[in-house]
DNA sequence: ATTATCTATAGATCTATAGATAATGC
DNA sequence: ATTATCTATAGATCTATAGATAATGC
């Protein structure tokens, strides 16, 4: 049954990103132990060998998750990013999509060192998205980094409240578009 | 044991109530109904005669919650609902504040009729606050509807970011910071 | 007689642990 | 010999139900 060291690191990170996409779908409370091992491919004894508690893994997969979205933010410009982000696709496959938003409802109530990562990841996206326009002095940066801060607050919370309201509603389209048109850049 | 049916109504009122502050504090899944009904001042039997199931209870409490938030914004004009929306006396008590920021994480992932209360509660809080600004035609009415939808979004977003961020923590007051300077109208 | 509430409990599920199993790596 | 995983289960908790109790309201 053992398997080597190397495929034992590969099996707890395999079931560290199967519980980032779980928890983003059902949240923290949503998925039980015995559920994500058997969704990764094990038995639920076998994760308290590896995590020692589930609270760590929380912690765990709420790190990987806030990663991959920071990660996805580098690709592309601020304004194609934001697109992307209040689009009906995002909207409609949280499993696959930012972390921020669909955890912080949850992590709100988690305990601290859970909100640190989320601290942290909320601090490498802001980074990530800062990084393509430097500022020539401090108060601007200072303005700038305001503005993002601004900017992704309020694209996590269109999501949401667009997440909150019947799939296909009419409620949830409006939300999705009016700050569409408030936060991308004007065309001309 | 016995009470008048006055009383009972008072009593299944009252559940609900109490319901929609803890759901608020610690979401749908972080009250159980034996909780609930002792916090509320009963024995947890009682609760299935009252209502059919949690489920049932869970949207009553949310359209409660919601008509509790929309109510509130009747009283100040707009800026006002905004500034104190964003400030952290309201992150810091999500039992007694605003329902939409504190319930859609949950929400989203509630079935059909939750959700439809949501939306409900979003467009009675977005009459609320357009009622202080009648429109000269229908294009401007359109705009100032979007505009406020959007803000709503945004200072949702604001809050929710930053209870997900560590208590007294840097990055928790900068997000409300940041998000108060771009929401509310500029002093001159 | 009706019915709001209470006591007691069934059945499911959840976190966590104990001990067995079997392949790695000394 | 060590250890990653599995089987089995303990103990707590959760939703829901059944039957008893006692005050209202015909």
């Amino acid at each position: 049954m053992k398997i080597t060291k190397e495929q034992a690191r590969a099996n707890r990170r395999h079931v560290v990103e199967t519980a980032a996409r779980l928890f983003r779908e059902h949240g923290y409370d949503g998925v039980g132990v015995a559920t994500l091992m058997a969704a990764a491919g094990f038995t639920h004894g076998g994760f308290y060998k590896q995590f020692a508690s589930k609270a760590e893994l929380i912690a765990e997969a709420a790190a990987i998750g806030l990663q991959q979205t920071a990660e996805r933010s580098k690709g592309s410009p601020p304004g194609e990013f934001l697109r992307k982000y209040l689009s009906r696709e995002h909207r409609d496959a949280p499993a696959d999509g930012c972390s921020l938003a669909a955890m912080c409802g949850d992590a709100a109530r988690q305990d601290p060192m859970v909100k640190a990562v989320f601290a942290d990841g909320l601090e490498s996206l802001l980074e990530n998205l800062e990084r393509d326009s430097p500022q020539p002095d401090e108060g601007s940066r200072q303005r700038a980094r305001a503005r993002r801060l601004s900017n992704i607050a309020h694209a996590v919370g269109a999501l949401l409240l667009s997440r909150a309201c019947p799939d296909d509603s009419l409620m949830a389209d409006e939300i999705l578009e009016a700050c569409r048109l408030e936060i991308l850049p004007k065309k001309t």
